[in-house]
DNA sequence: AGTATGCTTCGCCATGTGACGAAATGATCC
DNA sequence: GGATCATTTCGTCACATGGCGAAGCATACT
């Protein structure tokens, strides 16, 4: 259907999506890793992993008081990660935002999640 | 570039640009057939094709007074037609809209483009 | 040369979308 | 049970985008 195609198209054509998706590549991430990476509003990232959810593109598994995303394998949508995202990904890679996200992303890797929420809640509070 | 993956999908994510690239799947179409196909003003119809062309999905070939628009075959961009076409093809072909305009185009293509442009100057002066 | 014709560009309006803070939800931890 | 915390939902604002008509630009007809 036009619909399938419309909503995939319309969830990789927003940058902080592509963002997302290429941080998703090979590994799972709990929402409050995704905020730290690009530094926005939790309700903002939220939104967009949603939309990545609704298009297909994501998975999403809850873990106690966390929920991890990961890429959907199974071919849900009509713009698989399969068969598009290796295109995709090959020029992606070559951004510079994107190498930029996979340096930080190793360096939130590092911290375990815990550690790293308390860090986002001390700021919310003045600091 | 996350540029060119960007254009490529916002190109993809307008309804009436899907309609378009799947009415010059496997022919080449003057701007005043597209136009009466798609039954919507020449200003919209011309900006979705130079969309379309700054995507890399398209390109245009001037023959006299005529434009004529073809899909691009040349992997100009991150989505070339070839890959994502044959995937995207498949699940438009199913939709209804697009049924319609394959049968709307057949009808279209049966009149000389000649003739057709000159009922829609006609239809432009009241009647 | 002048007029008509096909297409594009420009300016405008209505609607869609991304960003946020505030409030709601769901789950854990005293 | 109440406090705390991670995430989502809601309401709002600024800006992007699709639609159109009018004006502009080429090209062809006479």
């Amino acid at each position: 259907m036009i619909r399938d195609v419309l909503s995939a198209a319309k969830a990789l054509s927003d940058r902080t999506r592509l963002r997302i998706l290429m941080a998703l590549d090979g590994r799972e991430l709990c929402v409050c890793q995704v905020i730290e990476l690009l530094r926005l509003a939790p309700a903002t990232v939220s939104k967009h992993l949603s939309i990545l959810y609704q298009a297909g593109f994501v998975e999403s598994r809850k873990a106690g008081r966390w929920v991890y995303y990961r890429l959907e394998t199974d071919a849900r949508s009509p713009l698989p990660s399969g068969v598009l995202f290796r295109r995709v990904r090959a020029s992606l890679q070559a951004d510079d935002t994107i190498q930029a996200d996979a340096r930080k992303l190793a360096s939130i890797l590092r911290i375990d999640p815990e550690t790293l929420c308390k860090q986002r809640s001390g700021k919310r509070q003045g600091r």
